[in-house]
DNA sequence: ACACAGTGCAA
DNA sequence: TATTGCACTGTGT
């Protein structure tokens, strides 16, 4: 298969020799049962005739590592400027190929101008950021998802299509590094997101490990549980029915059954957990349903997922995408690896399943309690602040400021509920919704929630200066610059503007606990280069490294000092580390 | 084939 | 009526 334009690979280079001019380069993708790789690249320049020359790569042909390893090594002094670097690098670095120099992602810098504007694809970037009069070629056509590329589909590209397209990467560059810099967004931009899209394509590229036949034998155990459950809930009901299928759950418990539905979904009746619960008592088939429910989510989202995703290296190659969350953190998928049980039991067992290979450890770090600390830092309040430096456990010390006791005296409901106000605070929670998830009266709520803006005065200070700057310039921002749209932030609808309002407070937590994570992860990468250490997996405020094992307890060491050294607020930042063979022997 | 609803897992 | 995600199964078009 060639699909070569205009000249050979030689040409293309030949000329790129001769003069420095930045080389725009694009992606594309081909998707196959949910997943995307890369298939080919486009590159193109424009030469001082105003002429482009243009090279086109198919990575699937026999000549594919050579091409790109020629291609990528001739270019490597170039500036790049494209969409989809990430994608790229990980394929060079499944080939070996040593990674260019300098380069420029624009869907990336797209997203730090506008975290919320949706798709950072070429045609979406390019409509946003240059206008209407940029009218793209009737052959190209706009992809339905952000991983499929333009090109799809047609098979050739015309010559029309490169130079569009090498013209509005050279243009959206120049367009993009402008508004970065008037955003005060360079430094996040060239320092952390840039460097971090490199981090992400090492840490896809390498993968981790897994047990392939410890998962095989937890899905068969929950495929006969499931059976077993499915055929007692049937004849517990008196009748067949799709014990999956919510609607058919609701018709057999609500009319069948004749129980009281405590709850209403847009459609019908709520079968939820929540609700579920409430009827714990009122019928033998409710446990039956819970127990169900939970065996069927292990098995479909866990166990079959995860096993499908094991590539020929016994490895989990997910994705890490950088352009995805409004507040600036990381998500996963292919498999999404940051949603993996941990508080049940049963579901703790899928950690069990990420090991470390023979002769190898992981070590597994976290930040304690990063978003209340970044709390204390924002607000500066001096309870908080006090408490983070003095108290060993966090949530005692504002547990005895709130019930206004010794710290020794905190009952274990106490701290429960302290904590949950803690974790509500980060989403700017009321005191209905804390009633709700303690399962106590409102009043009982709002009484705690009135006292602990007695003990932490600046907090809800820092509140609510955070919604009068968002009102005042449409955004917030984190202490690093990111910043994060509001469009409903003076909405004439209450409830959509005080959305806006929690999505405000929010932003600017979990914002600047993304950035100290990012920051964290570039530093650690940086410092395990050369060593025989990878990153392999994080999880917002964890990170995963696999060594050999005679190196672990130092490069458990430098993985503590780089997540604590990542940045100095006014509380001390502070990891937990462990050693360990498998994911979920960590703590 | 596709979109949406309901549900539930994580930080 | 607490934020940010991803993805399963069922269901209707």
């Amino acid at each position: 298969v060639t699909l070569s334009l205009a000249g050979s690979l030689d040409e293309f280079l030949d000329f790129e020799r001769q003069d420095k001019m930045p080389v725009s380069i694009n992606v594309e993708y081909q998707g196959e049962a949910g997943r995307s790789q890369v298939v080919r690249l486009f590159m193109a320049r424009r030469t001082n005739a105003n002429e482009v020359l243009q090279f086109v790569l198919d990575i699937d042909s026999r000549f594919e590592e050579s091409q790109i390893r020629d291609a990528i090594r001739n270019l490597s002094e170039t500036l790049l400027i494209g969409f989809s670097l990430k994608e790229l690098f990980r394929r060079c670095l499944g080939f070996s190929i040593a990674l260019p120099k300098h380069f420029v992602d624009l869907g990336l810098s797209a997203y730090l101008i506008d975290s919320t504007l949706g798709g950072y694809d070429p045609l979406t970037v390019i409509e946003h950021f240059c206008g209407a009069s940029w009218i793209a070629p009737q052959s190209v056509m706009k992809p339905k998802e952000p991983k499929d590329d333009l090109f799809t589909g047609a098979g050739v590209v015309s010559k029309d299509d490169m130079e569009y397209f090498s013209y509005a990467n050279l243009t959206l560059w120049t367009v993009l590094s402008h508004e970065l810099g008037e955003a005060k967004l360079t430094w996040l931009f060239e320092d952390v997101e840039l460097p971090l899209l490199v981090v992400l394509a090492k840490m896809e590229a390498y993968g981790i490990a897994v047990d392939r036949q410890y998962l095989v034998d937890l899905k068969d155990q929950y495929i006969k549980r499931a059976k077993e459950l499915s055929d007692e809930i049937q004849s517990a009901a008196g009748r067949s029915f799709n014990v999956n299928s919510p609607k058919q759950v609701a018709e057999v418990l609500f009319q069948d059954l004749k129980l009281l539905p405590p709850k209403k979904t847009k459609t019908g009746f709520s079968t939820d957990a929540q609700t579920l619960e409430k009827l714990r008592e009122d019928h033998p088939i409710i446990p039956l349903l819970l127990s169900h429910r939970e065996i069927e989510k292990l098995r479909s989202t866990y166990g079959e997922t995860l096993i499908a995703e094991i590539a020929k290296d016994q490895r989990i190659h997910a994705s890490f995408n950088q352009m995805v969350a409004r507040t600036g953190r990381l998500s996963s998928d292919h498999p999404n690896l940051h949603n993996i049980p941990i508080r049940s039991e049963e579901g703790k067992k899928f950690r069990f399943a990420f090991v470390a290979p023979p002769g190898s450890k992981l070590i597994v770090a976290d930040y304690s309690q990063i978003e209340l600390r970044v709390i204390a830092h924002l607000s500066g309040d001096p309870g908080l602040i006090n408490a983070f430096s003095t108290g060993v456990d966090i949530h005692n010390q504002t547990a005895a400021a709130v019930f206004g006791v010794p710290p020794e005296h905190v009952t274990p409901q106490q701290r429960a509920k302290a904590k949950m106000v803690a974790y509500g605070l980060a989403y700017g929670m009321e005191a209905y919704g804390l009633a709700m998830r303690l399962n106590i009266p409102v009043p009982e709520a709002d009484s705690i929630l009135k006292s602990f803006f007695e003990a932490f005065p600046s907090v809800r200070n820092y509140m609510t200066n955070v919604i009068k700057d968002a009102r005042r310039d449409g955004y917030t921002e984190t202490e690093f610059g990111r910043r994060r749209k509001l469009s409903d932030i003076l909405d004439t609808n209450f409830r959509i503007r005080q959305g806006a309002e929690r999505q405000a407070m929010n932003a600017g937590i979990q914002g600047l606990a993304a950035d100290i994570f990012k920051i964290a992860l570039v530093k650690l990468d940086g410092q395990l280069d050369g060593l025989t250490a990878r990153i392999v997996l994080q999880v917002h405020d964890e990170v995963i490294v696999e060594c050999i094992e005679e190196s672990a307890d130092a490069i458990s060491q430098i993985v503590t000092s780089s997540l604590e050294g990542a940045a100095s607020l006014r509380v001390p930042l502070l990891v937990n580390s462990y050693i360990v063979d498998r994911w979920g022997d960590a703590k």
